[in-house]
DNA sequence: TTGTACGCGTTATCAC
DNA sequence: GTGATAACGCGTACAA
């Protein structure tokens, strides 16, 4: 049972002739090193197998090699594409990657925050919605030493530590292509108070209306949670408008679930009575009955580029802070009036 | 400058006049300690804030506070519900949560896992199906030293590192259920091959049948991959049979989804026309229209016993291994004949 | 019951 | 350019 450790930096040390702090030269890329002894010591390395050893280094460095995840989301999809990402970018390099569920309501929340970074002592973390929305995590996480990127759906930091959407683009752009596909009446559903997301498609929506020559009308428009039984009580109150809608946007997919429901609960049909757009693109939108048009970020491709920013600080703010949205066009959006030119049965 | 750091061991050791090796004590519960000693330091531990250094005692012990959880696809909901079940027993622990999504196709999958299991000094890791049902990989992660836990659909280790539904009762209660309320003519859609939940949930349907006294009709079963296109072929397949099932089962939610576009399509009403139930209670489960009835596995539950058995071994054979699931009841499936005893529009 | 001396594997300091 | 030597903070023989 002599050897069957695995080779420490003293033994690749002894087998090439030099010193550990010569051979840590050699791992940590030192500019200044003979070319000769490098390549020595590299072969050495190469022969052993030799592959240091990250809690040592942790140690010494007084941080450790992981990228923290802290989100307090109910978007299974979002999370799931979010640690996708940032896997594309850690693989093949020492960092692993440690989430965090939190409870946004929970009064030791940042306290909470603190201790998780504090303990794991992390290279870097990175806040989802709506937590990223809040100045003092973010804060917490500095005072830390730790490098921080927030994901978001506006302008919550400078470039170097944000991957944003621009939710008010795109809404006001599916907004705006409802109008010109002849919808002049169009509903809206917001997300609840406090999120800047709900802020943000809010006013994107107006920006689309107005675009487009329309002014907003009060009883057509109403606020939801997020949640499928919020996007149920929208679509009661929006139905029984006096003069209804004949297309909605809908801040989430979920609430557009609701509102299909809603809607088929009176006997209409969707989208030949009522045409809907969601957004987030999650399961749902292309499974429900009909494929639910909606609005989707790159969440894979922003996630991949905020973890590039955590590991390389350094050139953290060339990189994107902003990307693009498509509307996903499926079933459920369709020019008006619908029932004449829909090919739905 | 000089004090801003962390209190370390040895500032508790100074201040509390025993040694380190006392203060190691009290920190691990060591039982031999004299109560007035114990006190004694846990009162300057409480005035210091101290907190061990993870990092140093990672390196002291070789191996990290870290539970690994290993997956490929599965569905988001079913990740995030294990993460946050994991996250419940951790809490408050100096555990925390490193995930690592994989590619189940990649031909360097077993090296990557030891790499990551061995480069992080795990304590402990979870697989998730489908990657559970390799016995390679857990093999893998035993020979480091790294305590499993296997979550799966059947018996595919022993009590101590297994955390189960079993699929195949659930199933056949299901199916039973179906022949109860008047369905004669019960249709399957089979998961691919080579997935262990596909097989028991088969096996489940067809002991489901036969409890009920009916013989299977290989014309209305059909084979699908658990995604959604699939589902809608399956679909197909199964209304054109010559005589078509009144009833399908779905192996998964994602397929029954598939189904209900397949039938709609056909100018069919679910539930009026075809009763459909499927298995996860997945997000769409709940959202589609009509409402899917489906089987839930106690996902949190599962996964919270899974971290308990991983960071405590020694009781891990004791806590339980199976779990019921439960069939939850929505729109999807009513009696036949459906048409008339529907309150469906 | 408690203390001493040393090991864990790496990086940092500061000579040479 | 390179190498002794000391951190980094905790656990463990072994001794007392």
């Amino acid at each position: 049972m002599a050897k069957a450790q695995n080779p420490t930096i003293n033994d690749v040390a002894r087998l090439s002739g030099v010193s550990k702090k010569t051979v840590s030269r050699v791992i940590n890329n030192s500019p200044l090193l003979n070319q000769a002894t490098r390549e020595k010591v590299e072969a050495v390395i190469a022969d052993l197998g030799y592959v240091p050893n990250l809690q040592a280094r942790a140690l010494a460095l007084r941080r450790n090699f992981l990228i923290g995840l802290i989100h307090d989301n109910p978007n299974g999809q979002m999370v799931l594409g979010v640690q996708e990402g940032i896997l594309d970018t850690i693989r093949n390099t020492e960092f692993a990657l440690v989430v965090r569920p939190v409870d946004r309501y929970s009064p030791t929340l940042v306290e909470d925050v603190r201790k998780f970074i504090e303990q794991q002592r992390l290279y870097g973390v990175m806040f989802l919605p709506p937590l990223s929305e809040r100045d003092d995590l973010a804060q917490v996480a500095r005072d830390l030493g730790c490098t921080v990127v927030r994901m978001g759906s506006a302008k919550l930091d400078d470039d170097a530590h944000l991957v944003a959407s621009n939710d008010r683009q795109a809404v006001s752009e599916a907004v705006e292509w409802l109008a010109q596909i002849g919808h002049r009446r169009i509903g809206f559903i917001a997300g609840p108070e406090g999120f800047r997301s709900a802020a943000e498609r809010e006013a994107g929506f107006l920006d689309g209306l107005a675009k487009a020559g329309l002014t907003p009308d009060p009883t057509i428009m109403t606020r939801g949670t997020y949640r499928f039984e919020s996007g149920l009580a929208a679509g009661e109150a929006l139905l029984s408008a006096k003069a209804p809608p004949t297309a909605v946007f809908s801040s989430n997919d979920v609430m557009a679930a609701g509102l299909i429901h809603a809607a088929k609960g009176r006997g209409l049909d969707v989208p030949g009575d009522l045409s809907i757009i969601g957004f987030d693109d999650t399961a749902i939108a292309a499974h429900i009955w009909p494929p639910l048009t909606t609005v989707r970020w790159p969440i894979r491709t922003m996630a991949s580029t905020a973890a590039s920013k955590l590991i390389r600080p350094g050139s953290a703010a060339a990189e994107p802070a902003f990307f693009l949205s498509d509307l996903i066009r499926r079933a459920s959006a369709i020019p008006y009036p619908g029932k004449d030119a829909s090919n739905d049965r």
